[in-house]
DNA sequence: CTGTTAGCGCCTTCAT
DNA sequence: ATGAAGGCGCTAACAG
């Protein structure tokens, strides 16, 4: 732990470098080695170069803990992590996230609630005790009371996700679950089905609704029946259930599914039957979760690393320029991923 | 923005409480209000009380930032997230130890790195400029260099995952893999099978080879035929290449397999004979990922909630102990969940 | 363009 | 048991 500065023998460990030290070294004041790291361009180019050189050879790093006390200002995004991220995609989202955050400089700073009320509870200590500059929202719903919070408070947020009722003029990244249920649809159509059916969640989850009314546009598109849907949670047994209940009903030879865990039901419930995934029923997930590779599911992929991209810019955006014009808002498309369960049609 | 903490109309918005405001509040000078909340045993109950009164009314808390100036401690753990962890298992684990974590006043902070060597730079940044109190690190492996240089340093981590090579001597948490697959293989036996063989990894992973162990050991003390393992990297397809190579070589009546992924892999190969799985071959996996629970595999559960629990009490002990004994070593058992991939044997 | 002064909120040291 | 002084490292405001 004791550290030394001096020319003793063995390697020597730079004691702490401060502005101090800095500004010694260089032979300017404090001021000087803070304005060459923060307003460069109100110094002098040979000041800057001996200052930058005493930096470099002093390794000298800002410290966080007393610009905060300054400035206000933390550098740390907040990110609230639940046991279960809805589509599964939450650890791929959160390494883009803290990639898209440390780029910019800012940090990911994680926390933990049961519900909306906890979450906003949660919100008071940390921007109360960590000065959090802003936080990133995930698994928006409609009668989201969140994101209003934090604008009443002043504090810049961006949601994963958009807002399903008009709660307020936030930025927000989503990916359009209609576009990508519709390229799955018309990929299918392509493959000369007719008959498409549609497996879904239950009303009110929004995301739900958005994929399900890409596939009943493009089924219109098109110009085929459209098959009333079926729906069931996120499970694979009601999932399977609901496929059989689709099957019976409707005759399928395609099944666009809201999930790839509902896919994965229709998959055992198709194979059960005796029926061959792909040639004899289609089927098409979402997600591109583990699942999907591992069962040769085509499923929609979700673009995380551009939205954690997105999130960042426009956070840091938020923070930086406290009023900034209106907010930005990104639609991002899903990529359809074609594996075996959407062969074409059986002629 | 703009805030008062006089009696105009309105809800009293209270200006940022600090030491002093608590102070005045309570008739006491600003060191005393540090004790009571530092070193409540040196100061007298009267006082506390007026204290503890006055901090109540103000909602005060201390500023992190200023403590952490002072006190060169920052209360915050640093994790890194990968794009895929090992197990995919990371979302819960990560949830787990925010809560646990957050139960001692610890924050989790996130930092991404590409390699052993990225990792080990990003440390001096994280120690420099943010003071983080530690480190907890998971997919350890062999030659991991990445605790012996935070030891070297002085820094306090705790691994999730056993060090394969006896690297220095820090506390760890992890998993029995030997110990599950154990449960496995007698589960099975009990279920009448004679013939169980082992679909695992390539060596060299250290938890493949404590997976193994446990299965091979459970074979050798029920008396059994020791079937030559295949093996496979942690992929569906080449799980079932390389669940078919073992059929074809050794007629097993069940496969213990070494994640869930290779699990699904030897079911598919099952199914694709026309065999039925459980009935003709049972297969237990590993992890209980959302895999099994949709596939009907029964699986062995981390406890990763207790893992995380340890994760974080072994890392503040180090932290507010500096020299405390010896590590802490925690090994943890798997639980067998049983679904219907592993009925009794056909007769 | 550069230097000086002051203070962010807290804790450590010393005095009372 | 309580209070007063000082400083952690940095930057805002002003002076030169």
């Amino acid at each position: 732990m004791a550290e030394h500065s001096g020319t003793g023998p063995g390697r020597t460990i730079p004691a702490r470098a401060t502005l101090g030290s800095v500004a010694a070294r260089a032979g300017v004041s404090k001021q000087t080695v803070s304005n060459v790291i923060n307003s460069p361009h109100m110094v002098r180019e040979d000041t800057a170069a001996k200052v930058l050189a005493a930096i470099d050879e002093l390794g000298y790093r800002p410290h966080r803990a007393a610009q905060q006390l300054r400035t206000r200002r933390s550098r740390v995004f907040a990110l609230r992590v639940q046991n279960r991220f809805p589509d599964a995609v939450f650890d791929r989202f959160l390494h883009a996230l803290t990639g898209a955050a440390g780029a910019l400089d800012y940090r990911i700073m994680l926390y933990t609630a049961d519900d909306d009320a906890g979450e906003i509870t949660a919100y008071d200590e940390l921007l109360d005790r960590w000065d959090i500059d802003g936080f990133v929202l995930t698994g928006t719903h409609p009668g989201d009371t969140r994101t209003a919070h934090l604008s009443r408070v002043g504090v810049p947020c961006v949601t994963f996700g958009r807002p399903w009722d008009d709660s307020g003029h936030h930025p927000w990244v989503d990916v359009d679950g209609a576009a990508g249920t519709r390229a799955a649809t018309e990929h299918l159509v392509r493959q000369g089905h007719r008959r498409i059916g549609f497996l879904g969640w239950p009303d009110g989850s929004g995301v739900g609704g958005d994929r399900l009314s890409g596939w009943a546009n493009a089924i219109r598109d098109a110009g085929l029946d459209l098959l009333p849907p079926s729906r069931a949670v996120n499970d694979a047994e009601q999932g399977r259930s609901a496929a059989a209940e689709l099957i019976d009903r409707t005759h399928p030879t395609a099944i666009v599914c809201a999930s790839d865990v509902l896919a994965l039901g229709a998959i055992s419930e198709i194979t059960a039957r005796g029926m061959n995934v792909g040639a004899d029923v289609a089927v098409i997930g979402f997600d591109d979760t583990d699942i999907s590779a591992v069962a040769g599911l085509s499923s929609l992929a979700q673009p995380l690393v551009d939205v954690a991209a997105h999130c960042a810019r426009l956070l840091a955006t938020l923070v930086e320029n406290p009023s900034d014009s209106r907010p930005e808002q990104v639609l991002l498309e899903p990529q359809l991923v074609i594996r075996s369960s959407s062969a074409p049609v059986r002629r």
